[in-house]
DNA sequence: TTGTATGCGTTATCAT
DNA sequence: ATGATAACGCATACAA
């Protein structure tokens, strides 16, 4: 389905016919409209863009004549001219899942609101999707990005893009050796304040399932480097060492690196509550894991809190609605977006200016998942 | 923040400085890498396009003049010229509600499987927002585009981007009068198994809760025109309504149409739970409204089942973590997204043939919040 | 204020 | 097989 070409040397004879299929009508071109108002297209060019300057009667010529044959701008045309688009590209996990659902939402009104559109890639926080999907944004020309890397190492990609210009924004994640704009949430405190609550009821043995290690979780005996994560999971799991530290002999002992997605969550749960120093409260790193440490807690035929607290690194809609609900680590999700739109446009604005980072605070909302007499055992 | 414009004439004296911020290295055009390779512009579009035909040398020299440049192709020109895009629109009410966010997902991942991307734009079930993205998609001029259309009467803005041959694919809801591809589930089928449930296990006055009539609810006193409400809401609806008239002499007395949104939902079910003749069952039309409805029976100090059943029209990815577990009619979600995408292709390949409709079945997954012994009261 | 002329990077036609 | 040339629609430097 190819759109037609423009008839050139046709002037008024607008050829809109009505029934489909058919010959499908040629779009409206700046040069229709120039010819319409009697003008050129220069002068149309500068009615329309608001720019310049145009005699009264001249605008009004050719805003009328635009209007009356329709006329819509060519973007690819004009982004072609300009070299740059009003797209921001977001990069992320998975568009499904909670955080990043919301997240790119919030992305996305902020940019309806200063006249951008986005586009969303997918990466399953896998590298090479990653890399691919930066490199799409760079040839459809976007005016930035907003990335949540996959990579808390290996940030050439984007650096790739800074130099061609283009404004990267870190969303929820820090690059080692990328200087750029970033956001993302205090989740090491909020950790913190999960982790003093369990602490504070008497859990000694508290688990911790955790995707940060990447989609394909940390190869069983490999050493554990916390630096390596991405660091939003990163933050999360110092912060539940330094508790586990003060309490426990062996921090180490329930932390769990499993692959991307709420299946293998589950499957990690399942292991972590077959151990025969079973753990009595386990850390989602986040709401997706969250998923699966709950139905494998409820599979195990154990109780929420009784048998095994749970407490989730962030917020899903849905955290009120389980039974017990949900203690949750939360995030002021809309303002992570915005303000990460909102440094891209700064960004654009200004070149030069050294790079920021926005933290924005996290709280821990105590919830009956943790509640519950404290425990000795 | 602009690029900058490639200076002509420089011919390999290649600026690359190394520091940023500073003149950003201008990216690399087919000009250069034609003159690398020595041969015209139209020979290394020939050998990089991979069409018309080049001698194997050429092709090789152009190749390794791209590579070693880091030749990368300029998508708006490219589309420019070809008057088109490899994007595909994506127009739905909000990409962080599960069922569009996991849709969606999977029309991105079949877009990528097919070399095309898709650009999202909410709505939030608002027509003139709907009107804007469609406009914003045909000056995109993107390939085609996916809809689940806010008004189920008024498709004048999808038959206009018809006409200027841009493919549209309707998902999950109809349009009156526009002749278009369509993919939908059966919610008919699935709502009516979930009415069957409920009535088999003695309840007779079961309120319903949907957003379908809009934004902004229904109004208070206006006639109930269930071929107005988009037609997935509406086809649930009708399922039960049917059910019910065989048991309860004043079906529309528990249909409540409720503002878009979770915060609507729990102010339209706290309304019906404190009637004097309180439904003893509820049918939320989606899982954002079943949030709402399950929070309203909670907080009304009521249990499920035991005081309310409730069942949700679609399957949200925290179904099973509910306690009870939540009975949900579910849609091969992943299957409708595809489905929206290859009816796109389908209709990008062949414009004339007769539209049609996938409409894939739904099932009624019984769970424990519809359990419970039959009553009678 | 207005029009002329040129360029953006690509693709494609048409001679050679 | 290859190169010269035009065209896509828009934006703008510059001349008038």
């Amino acid at each position: 389905m190819q759109r037609s070409r423009n008839i050139s040397g046709v002037v008024d004879g607008v050829a809109r016919s009505g029934d489909l299929p058919g010959p499908r009508p040629s779009s409206v071109t700046l040069t229709e409209v120039a010819q319409r108002a009697g003008v050129s297209r220069a002068t149309a060019a500068r009615a329309l863009g608001g720019y310049g300057s145009t005699s009264a009667v001249a605008r009004d010529r050719v805003l009328i004549a635009a209007a009356a044959l329709g006329y819509r701008p060519n973007l690819p045309a004009r982004n072609t001219r300009n070299g740059t688009t009003t797209t921001v590209g977001v990069v992320i996990a998975d568009i499904a899942s909670p955080f990043f659902g919301q997240s790119t939402r919030s992305i996305s009104d902020a940019a309806k609101a200063a006249g951008l559109e986005i586009m969303v890639l997918n990466t399953d926080e896998e590298l090479d999707a990653e890399r691919a999907a930066v490199h799409l944004l760079l040839d459809q020309r976007v005016a930035g990005m907003v990335v949540a890397a996959a990579s808390r190492t290996d940030g050439r990609h984007l650096a790739q893009a800074q130099a061609e210009g283009v404004p990267v924004v870190l969303l929820d994640r820090r690059v080692i050796g990328l200087e750029a704009d970033r956001v993302y949430a205090d989740n090491g405190s909020g950790a913190a304040l999960a982790m003093a609550e369990l602490v504070g009821h008497g859990h000694r043995r508290i688990g911790y399932v955790s995707s940060a290690a990447g989609p394909h979780g940390h190869p069983p005996g490999a050493p554990l480097l916390v630096d390596e994560l991405v660091t939003s999971g990163g933050d999360r799991i110092r912060a539940y060492l330094a508790a586990l530290t003060e309490v426990d002999a062996d921090p180490l002992r329930h932390l769990v690196l499993c692959p991307f997605g709420e299946e293998a969550a589950y499957r990690a749960t399942q292991e972590l509550l077959g151990r025969p120093d079973r753990p009595t409260a386990v850390f989602a790193s986040d709401s997706v894991i969250a998923l699966g440490v709950l139905r494998a807690v409820a599979d195990a035929g154990l109780s929420v809190p009784g048998d095994v607290a749970v407490v989730a690194g962030d917020e899903p809609a849905w955290s009120r609605v389980t039974t017990p609900p949900l203690s949750t680590v939360t995030q002021p999700v809309a303002d992570l977006g915005r303000a990460a739109l909102e440094l891209v446009t700064r960004r654009l604005a200004d070149t030069a200016s050294p790079c920021i980072d926005v933290v924005l605070p996290t709280t821990f909302q105590a919830r009956a998942s943790t509640a519950g007499p404290p425990r000795r055992d």
